[in-house]
DNA sequence: TTGAAAAATGAACAACGTTCATTTACTTTG
DNA sequence: CAAAGTAAATGAACGTTGTTCATTTTTCAA
């Protein structure tokens, strides 16, 4: 049957149009701007439209978060060409943060915001595959790391999400205005300036 | 005048309601149940009345705000009997963890909520004294720990940045629900674990 | 008692996510 | 080719939300 598989790329078409449409509010506006209507004017499209391709918000803000996390993994890449686990873990976090610093909405919506995790309850997804991929990138490097003798007397996955903990952190309570208004000497650099200290750290364990 | 200072104090007295029907709202269903509607119900006022004391919803769930971060004193007074500042500063990461896993959405309404900061800077207000105080006791911790020979070589201020980071963000972690679904071993215990692996790494360095 | 000032009200507004009866477009069939 | 049937798209309508403000009620000094 032709005429099905064109109606059926026809309908990958649209949804794919209204993620774009989405994508774009979202990157430009920011996610209480990337309303139902504003993604269906974006795109000349009812609002209903939108809903005969997704289930509720919540889906379309999943789609979004599962972008993003395309999108980080993209900007990981580089971190194949550092062979020295030592040295891609500090890459490695240094990378997430610029990610975070660059993509600040984005981010929240991966790391912080309800939605994506709603949308996971309510289709009785169990899995955030996305966050176990990206944990496991770090989890691996730690590991590599204790396997050429650093970080002895530590277990590798408390480590991990240790390791994780503290860049989100910093990522965190930037985005969400924290260390602004806190007395921090040079708040513009104060990430920086932490994520140097930490560097000292694993150097030293 | 007698009259003018009770009508003062029945102001107060009203704000004072108010703010105990949010409080119980706010707690007992959540952030966004708390609405005008439903506080100003809890107390059988209007929603005009709810207007007349506060400018809007912000500046609401700023005074949550900042009771949340009288609470979080409250629970640090337990550490003024702590006089080893290393063993203070172990101390007052357990009581910070305590402190969100038991207020998980007051802990996001003081760290990661938008609304408390729009509320600053709609009264054009640069300082977030809350978080200062906050910050400050743990800055104060660091410096007295580097004052007895721990921590050498670090720079104070970064470095306590980068602790409270990494307790933040394994509290975040968790009351965003990043932590389950990403395959590890015990997600009940991540945070009590890789909180463990930091105890050990303060002892090293 | 009265009238001005203060306090409280709740209907109304715009914007939101969501639904669904209706209309429009397309495809198949006689 | 026309008619019937199916799929797609629509947008008005519903219930909530935060917020406003003309109106009503209450308070209190004169």
């Amino acid at each position: 049957m032709g005429t099905a598989d064109r109606k059926a790329k026809e309908k990958d078409d649209l949804k794919a149009l209204i993620l774009k449409g989405a994508k774009k509010l979202f990157v430009d506006k920011g996610v209480e701007q990337t309303t139902i209507r504003s993604i269906a004017d974006s795109i000349d499209y009812s609002v209903g439209t939108v809903y005969l391709h997704f289930k509720d918000k919540n889906a379309i803000l999943h789609s979004l978060h599962t972008q993003g996390f395309s999108q980080l993994s993209a900007d990981f890449k580089v971190l194949y060409n550092v062979n020295d686990p030592m040295e891609r873990l500090k890459a490695l976090g240094k990378v997430y943060i610029q990610f975070a610093g660059a993509n600040p909405d984005m981010y929240d919506l991966m790391f912080t915001l309800k939605a994506p995790m709603e949308f996971l309850d309510a289709i009785n997804e169990e899995e955030w595959n996305e966050g176990k991929a990206t944990f496991e990138v770090l989890h691996t490097t730690v590991k590599q790391c204790m396997a050429i003798g650093h970080f002895t007397g530590h277990k590798s996955e408390p480590l991990a999400f240790m390791i994780w903990s503290l860049v989100h952190g910093m990522c965190s309570l930037e985005i969400s205005k924290r260390c602004t208004g806190v007395n921090i000497k040079n708040p513009e650099h104060i990430v920086a300036n932490a994520y140097a200290e930490f560097l000292k750290i694993i150097d030293k364990i």
